[in-house]
DNA sequence: GATCGAAGGCCGGAAGACCAAACCTTTTCT
DNA sequence: AGAAAAGGTTTGGTCTTCCGGCCTTCGATC
């Protein structure tokens, strides 16, 4: 008992982690809607032409008070990105040509290494579950948006956004919002990376041929071989990244 | 291309992820500063009697104003994990004998699984990240600490400890400071929710294998091999877990 | 055609969080 | 004795958020 005190003690002296005292970022209820909402348009989650549920009842579904609701939706009619009509009928809806995405920022641009690192980790996670959990169902539908991710190989925007929704749809498959939340937020990171960055359709039809396998391994609910998959279809972004960007 | 857009536009008229409507989290910079810091505590990564930074120096650092800090300094103290002392020389210093745990609350209980589900996400990253990037040095500290793992073999409270110092160390040595981040939250979500129950020295023996052939797939640089260990690791305690709590 | 109801569009006050910048008190080191 | 370094205190102001009521528009229904 003594030995394993005395190592802990000696394990302890290591200085803390830095991570532990670093910034809080404390976002507003306001900037995190405005998140919330625009990374999901963005992706394609909210398709353009659908409408928003009701102030009324949005701002209780988010927890927060109408105005404050309120204020982040005149940030996005703002910037082009819902707009809204009034009366009986009316309601708060997706714009139909969306606004063209601004380019990444200069302290998104320093930290695109470890928003891909993080991004990895909640793909990793998710191709796990997902074969633990996915159902028939499930995965019809995702071979379904397979089907038009290849498709899509000549036109790169509709190949985002479907290969978005493979992405989330196999998060949704593991049955747990917190992992679909984490995958919606890396995925929107993702796309104000690569957005800008050409893609080549030969890049795009070795990105749907490991679409393809990581399917398959999931639905035979091979948990390892997905994971293998997933952590070379990931990292086959990174490496086109690391080509482009500083610091890679 | 016609195609294509009608089997996105067919793909995109499911409903969308209801997380995209879940409640935001604003958690105030007086909170998330005594999450941060309290957390850091328990999990022994700021050691008893170990020394926080001046508050004039921390407040920079987290970002914060001096006030905001010291109301969470002063919870902090009310609750018993830290105490501080006046005049030159004096300092906020981790108390010795730290308070008590609380039993952990309704609604961390009722996301066990998700909380689960998003370390693992976060430890299967880890184990590749870790697997590429990892130094001799950091593997040489590593090894130290499953040496006093697996001498705390009798004492939940040391060896849960040296656990942490495992899990987060392999974190550090991704060198991702978000990852770092990450896994002290997940650590500490499962501290809460493990803190309780029982842990037989047969459980914390197979555990110990384990941690042994995840350093050692790590050092030889075998992320897969590291990625099924780590997986068999985790979902080991999610199986304790579901035995012992609701929904499981 | 009048009315109702559901939706977005306002406004004003109250409460609280956060910040900035002082100043005070205690203690130790020089 | 005094300077320096730490925590402790006070004050005032700004910004965010909430609550709740009210107004305006306009399709649906009677």
């Amino acid at each position: 008992m003594d030995e394993a005190e005395e190592r802990i003690a000696t394990a302890n002296t290591l200085t803390p982690p830095e991570a532990v005292f670093a910034p809080v970022r404390s976002q507003t209820a306001f900037e995190e809607t405005v998140d919330r909402l625009g990374t999901a348009i963005k992706l394609g989650l909210l398709a353009p032409g659908s409408q928003l549920p009701a102030e009324r009842e949005l701002c209780g579904r988010l927890g927060i008070a109408r105005s404050t609701l309120r204020q982040a939706l005149t940030a996005l009619t703002q910037s082009g990105h819902v707009f809204a009509t009034r009366g009986r009928g009316g309601g708060t809806f997706v714009s139909d040509p969306q606004p063209p995405a601004d380019p990444p920022s200069a302290e998104m641009l320093a930290q695109w290494r470890e928003t891909c690192d993080q991004r990895l980790a909640i793909e990793l996670g998710v191709a796990v579950l997902a074969a633990e959990r996915a159902e028939r169902g499930d995965l019809d539908a995702l071979d379904d948006v397979a089907r038009t991710l290849e498709a899509a190989i000549e036109d790169f925007t509709a190949y985002r956004q479907a290969d978005i929704r493979l992405h989330v749809g196999l998060a949704e498959a593991t049955r747990s919002d917190r992992l679909v939340r984490d995958m919606t937020e890396a995925q929107g990171a993702m796309t104000d990376l690569i957005g800008y960055i050409a893609h080549p359709p030969t890049v795009l039809a070795s990105s749907n041929a490991q679409h393809r396998q990581l399917l398959a391994a999931v639905r035979e609910r091979d948990a390892m071989r997905a994971v293998r998959v997933m952590s070379e279809h990931v990292q086959a972004t990174e490496h086109i990244l690391a080509g482009l960007l500083p610091g890679g």
